[in-house]
DNA sequence: GCTGGCATATTGTCCGACAATCGGATAATC
DNA sequence: GATTATCCGATTGTCGGACAATATGCCAGC
């Protein structure tokens, strides 16, 4: 083990396009450039990099799947974008689902962000708006179908998540509840009483948050997630399940 | 507002490159391809998708960034790769980073997530193995210099979400500790017995761990991350900071 | 000032080419 | 027999050039 040991690193000269995209990543990284700079065309970087068009093309391909880089909609040049939550939540969703997480992880996870998230929401109370959890509310009681009561669930989360104004418990949570979205679905088709009480519960939290009550909407929203797994019990649906299961979307 | 909406999505039809990684994205995900099947050759991709091997090439990198694909060290053929959790952590560096996230946001996170990780890992003592946290806390005690303390204390964290078996957390945790680098190096530097009460908690953690009661765990951690927050007032840093400065890795 | 039309620049995609080198097979050496 | 050296085809990295589609910017016209 000792022996077997690397003691030298694999000199490997990067390719062009990943010294180009590295290169451009640093300076996106070291605000050289900022977001809504437009970059320079493939044909200038070409000449500046001293490379072909081709292989800039590549480097530009790795950012724009960074979310570095970005066009506006419709646009044809390629601008300088922050990392969409969206996008990075989207990779990170990935990794868990390839990774065959299961269930109970997940909903680990949700106890321990979701509770403090409703927390910071409720501190914030005072300058926040809480329009955007009342609509997501209002959606989940009008809900016909399923699907909407589980898009609306969802909704709540995220909006909760950005009520509270940390974006990294926003991050952390858009993955979270994006995976346990099937088993959220499952759960309310088998368990009768599932969507009465998960109104219930919201609506005690918002009011926690209202009343900007830190205490209480940690408490609420705590039973809340515990509530979920009960149901999720109830239904009879192991813990261990993995929820890498594929989803619709692309 | 009303009439503003959009009520046509803007119809664009997806360059090839995107469509042909998207494809090639689903295919894994749905696991139609598995972590560790080699991808066909450029050439024959380009003939399966009907496009030229420059567009397969801009797919390839999409996926290459994503860390779908990859290659073995030293090899030239692309072969599938579950997206480790380095690279998806290190997305989520950059993201929060160039969304500027204050100090306040991260420790936030941090006290959401460490002490949960902590009770599970307490939970999990029966069939887990101790030592790598047991080799973080001697690192940090041997540590001469403030780097060496530093990295020691972000690898009892990671290690300790590794022992949680939670990927969900592991994942979250990684950019969290990541981030808060800097501000733990200056709070070192700065709080002169800053090292002693972080190897204290740290062991006490530990000595809860091994005994097996997650709640002594999590109260501990609980402790030991508000006690990284007061280290850091008393160095009198502000909770505002902005911690996305840039890094010296690439 | 806004609209429409035109010229130009830029992107998306293709084709063909070539050097470097990886993978694998084969031969040579200890 | 196992390791090393040699060789060849396949594959990747990079290049150059080309062209259609269209976004962008400018200018005339109302």
């Amino acid at each position: 083990m000792s022996q077997d040991e690397a003691i030298f690193e694999p000199l490997a000269p990067l390719p062009a396009y990943r010294r180009v995209s590295n290169t451009i990543e640093q300076k996106i990284l070291r605000r050289g450039l900022r977001p809504g700079d437009a970059l320079p065309t493939e044909t200038e970087l070409a000449r500046q990099f001293a490379v072909n068009r081709s292989t800039v093309r590549e480097a530009l391909r790795q950012l724009e799947s960074q979310g570095l880089v970005g066009r506006v909609a419709g646009g044809k040049r390629l601008v300088v974008t922050r990392p969409a939550q969206s996008a990075t939540a989207s990779q990170m969703r990935h990794t868990l689902a390839l990774d065959d997480v299961r269930f109970i992880e997940l909903w680990e996870a949700m106890l321990a962000i979701a509770p403090r998230t409703a927390a910071l929401s409720a501190a914030h109370a005072a300058e926040a708006d809480h329009a955007p959890l009342e609509q997501a509310i209002a959606a989940v009681e009008a809900a016909r179908s399923t699907d909407a009561v589980v898009s609306g669930v969802a909704d709540f989360f995220g909006r909760l998540a950005a009520l509270s104004g940390n974006r990294v418990l926003m991050l952390a949570m858009e993955p979270v509840t994006d995976l346990l979205t099937p088993s959220l679905r499952r759960m309310i088709d088998r368990v009768p009483h599932g969507r009465d009480r998960i109104l219930i519960a919201q609506r005690c939290i918002l009011e926690a948050i209202r009343q900007a009550k830190p205490g209480e909407a940690e408490a609420w929203m705590r039973r809340h997630v515990e509530d979920f797994r009960r149901g999720y019990e109830l239904a009879g649906i192991s813990l261990d399940t993995q929820v890498g299961a594929p989803r619709n979307r692309g």
